[in-house]
RNA sequence: UCCUCUGUAGCUCAGUGGUAGAGUAGGUGGCUGUUAACCACUUGGUCGUAGGUUCGAAUCCUACCGGAGGAGCCA
C-alpha cells in the first residue's frame, strides 16, 4: 500500500492533512523559492479551495535542472511524493517530492504572475482570470450560492421551473429587449422574437397550478447602462407562490436572503476569510450582523416622511409620487438604518400593471428589498388577480392585450392571490463577496460593446 | 445617453516643457527550511492613436479610441 501513489486534490489534504502517505497531485505553480545549490519550494493550487500546498523538490530530482528550476507562475505540474509534516511556520503539512512531471509549462508572455494584478486588468483576460486567487474565490463563492439557492427552494417543496429564453412577451416593458432571428432575417418565428427579461409571467401560471415554483436562468436587458452593478446577460432567480399575500412575500425574501448567506459563510470559510481580509473588511461580521437582524419594513410613504424629514440635501427633489433615486435609497439602507430595508405599498405610477391595487386606489403591493453597499437587490409584489383592474392597468401602460390574453385568462379562470420577486444573482454574489464591480462575480460578463 | 477621472515597461505606478524612471515579474549568478524569501547583475517602452503649438512635448491644445467611477434605468 505505502508504494502506491493516492490521488487526492489539496483541499483534501489540508482538511486531513495525512502524514506519511505517498500521494499523488496535479495543479498549477502558484509561486517558487529556489536554489541551485539546495531545493526548491512550490506553492500548488488546484483550485479545489483557496490555499497552496507547498511541495519540497531536492535538487536529486532528475529533471531539477532541466525542468524544475524553470518553473514559474502558471506551470501545470503532477507531484508524486510522501506527505509529512511541514517544518515551516506558515502549513501544518506537505509534500517531499519524489516526482515530479511537467504537464504543461508557460510561454514567456503568459500575463499572470504572482504580483499583483488589477481587477480591470483581469477583465481583459477572461480565460485566465479565474487562476487567480480573487477570481477563483468569486467563483466558488458562486457556485456554492447557487446550490445553496436550489437547497432552500428544494427543501420547502418548491418546483424548479425553466422559463423559456426566447419568448414573444416583452414583460412590463421593463428595458429594451434582444430581438432574435435568423442570419438571413426569416421571421424564422412568423413573429418578433426577443430574449427574455424576466420569467415571471410564465411563473405565475406554474404557480396557479403547481402551487410552489422558482426559475433560476439566464436573463437579458438591452438597457445602455454602464455601472458596477449592470451586466447585459445576468442570472435571476424568481420565486411564484400561490396563496401568497405580499406580507408572506416579504418574509419568504427575508428567510430566502438569510438562508443563503448563512449557508455561505458555512460553507465557504476560506474564501469568506479571504473577502474579509482582501476585498471587504468586516463583511463577515456585517453579514452575520443581516443574518441575526430583522429586516426594516418601510412603507413607500413612511420613507418619503423620513427623507423628507432628514436634513440631508439630495440631489433631487421629493414628493410623494416620485420615484425614489440611488441616493434616497442608499440614505434609508445605509445611513438611517445601516442594515437591510424592505420598501412597500408604492405609488401606482411609478410600478407596472401586475402589481396588487390597494383598497385607497392610489398605492400598489410591491416591494423592493435594499442591502447596504448594493441598493435594490429583490424587487417583487403581491399580484394583482382582479381581471378587470388589471385590464385596466394594461390598457393604461399601453400593453397589447391581444398578446396576453393567456396572462388574463390566469385571472379569468380559478384565480387565486399570489406572490412572487426576483433576485439578481450576480448582485447577490456581489453582495456576499463584497466585491464592487458586477462584471468580476460572472464568469465571462456581457455588457455594452463588449463581449 | 449625460457628467467626472484615466491611458507611461508583462504587471503596479512615479515623472507638469529640456537625454524615459522605480518596484515587481522574466533572465543570469549566489545563498538559504523558504513562505510577499533574500543578495548582486540584467533584458524590457513609437509614453493609447492622429493632428497642432514650440527651438524642443510623456508633459500644453484639439479630435478620436480604450478603461474606470457616478447618474439615469433596473435586478
Amino acid at each position: 500500500m505505502q508504494n502506491k501513489y493516492q490521488n487526492t486534490n489539496v483541499k483534501e489534504l489540508l482538511q486531513k492533512a495525512p502524514i506519511d502517505i505517498n500521494i499523488n497531485i496535479k495543479g498549477w505553480v502558484r509561486t517558487k523559492r529556489s536554489s541551485k545549490g539546495g531545493f526548491s519550494f512550490i506553492e500548488l493550487n488546484d483550485g479545489s479551495n483557496i490555499n497552496n500546498i507547498q511541495i519540497i523538490a531536492d535538487k536529486k530530482l532528475d529533471n531539477y535542472q532541466d525542468e524544475i528550476e524553470h518553473l514559474r507562475a502558471g506551470c501545470c505540474i503532477s507531484v508524486q511524493g510522501l506527505s509529512v509534516k511541514s517544518q515551516g511556520k506558515n502549513q501544518n503539512i506537505e509534500i517531499h517530492a519524489h516526482k515530479i512531471q511537467i504537464l504543461g509549462t508557460v510561454q514567456d508572455d503568459y500575463p499572470i504572475s504572482k504580483g499583483r494584478i488589477s481587477l480591470e486588468t483581469l477583465r481583459t483576460m477572461p480565460h485566465l482570470r479565474p487562476r487567480t486567487n480573487t477570481i477563483g474565490a468569486v467563483m466558488r463563492l458562486r457556485s456554492h450560492l447557487s446550490h445553496a439557492i436550489h437547497n432552500f427552494f428544494n427543501q420547502r417543496d418548491f418546483c424548479y421551473l425553466n422559463t423559456p429564453i426566447i419568448t414573444a412577451s416583452d414583460c412590463e416593458g421593463a428595458g429594451e429587449m434582444f430581438g432574435v432571428t435568423t442570419n438571413d432575417k426569416n421571421d424564422f418565428f412568423k413573429q418578433p422574437a426577443q430574449l427574455t427579461v424576466s420569467g415571471q409571467l410564465e411563473a405565475e401560471a406554474f404557480a396557479l397550478s403547481l402551487g410552489k415554483v422558482y426559475t433560476f436562468g439566464p436573463t437579458f436587458r438591452a438597457e445602455n447602462s454602464h455601472t458596477s452593478r449592470h451586466l447585459s446577460e445576468f442570472w435571476m432567480v424568481e420565486p411564484e407562490v400561490a396563496f401568497n399575500n405580499i406580507d408572506d412575500n416579504m418574509q419568504l425574501a427575508e428567510d430566502f436572503l438569510k438562508s443563503i448567506i448563512k449557508s455561505a459563510l458555512t460553507h465557504c470559510q476560506d474564501d469568506m476569510n479571504f473577502f474579509d481580509m482582501r476585498i471587504e473588511k468586516g463583511i463577515i461580521n456585517k453579514l452575520e450582523n443581516i443574518c441575526q437582524s430583522d429586516f426594516i419594513r418601510l412603507s413607500y410613504t413612511d420613507a418619503i416622511d423620513i427623507l423628507t424629514k432628514s436634513n440631508k440635501k439630495f440631489e433631487y427633489p421629493l414628493n410623494w409620487g416620485c420615484d425614489l433615486k440611488s441616493e434616497h435609497e442608499r440614505y434609508l439602507c445605509e445611513e438611517y438604518f445601516n442594515a437591510p430595508v424592505i420598501l412597500t405599498n408604492y405609488p401606482a405610477t411609478i410600478k407596472p400593471f401586475y402589481m396588487y391595487c390597494n383598497d385607497d386606489g392610489k398605492t400598489v403591493r410591491g416591494m423592493d428589498v435594499l442591502v447596504p453597499g448594493i441598493g435594490e437587490i429583490i424587487g417583487g409584489s403581491e399580484r394583482e388577480t382582479r381581471v378587470d383592474i388589471i385590464t385596466k392597468r394594461m390598457e393604461q401602460s399601453g400593453i397589447d392585450l391581444h398578446a396576453y390574453q393567456w396572462y388574463l385568462d390566469l385571472r379569468r379562470h380559478g384565480s387565486a392571490t399570489h406572490a412572487g420577486f426576483g433576485l439578481g444573482f450576480e448582485r447577490l454574489v456581489q453582495f456576499v463577496s463584497g466585491m464592487s464591480n458586477i462584471r468580476d462575480v460572472i464568469p465571462y460578463p456581457r455588457t455594452p460593446g463588449h463581449l
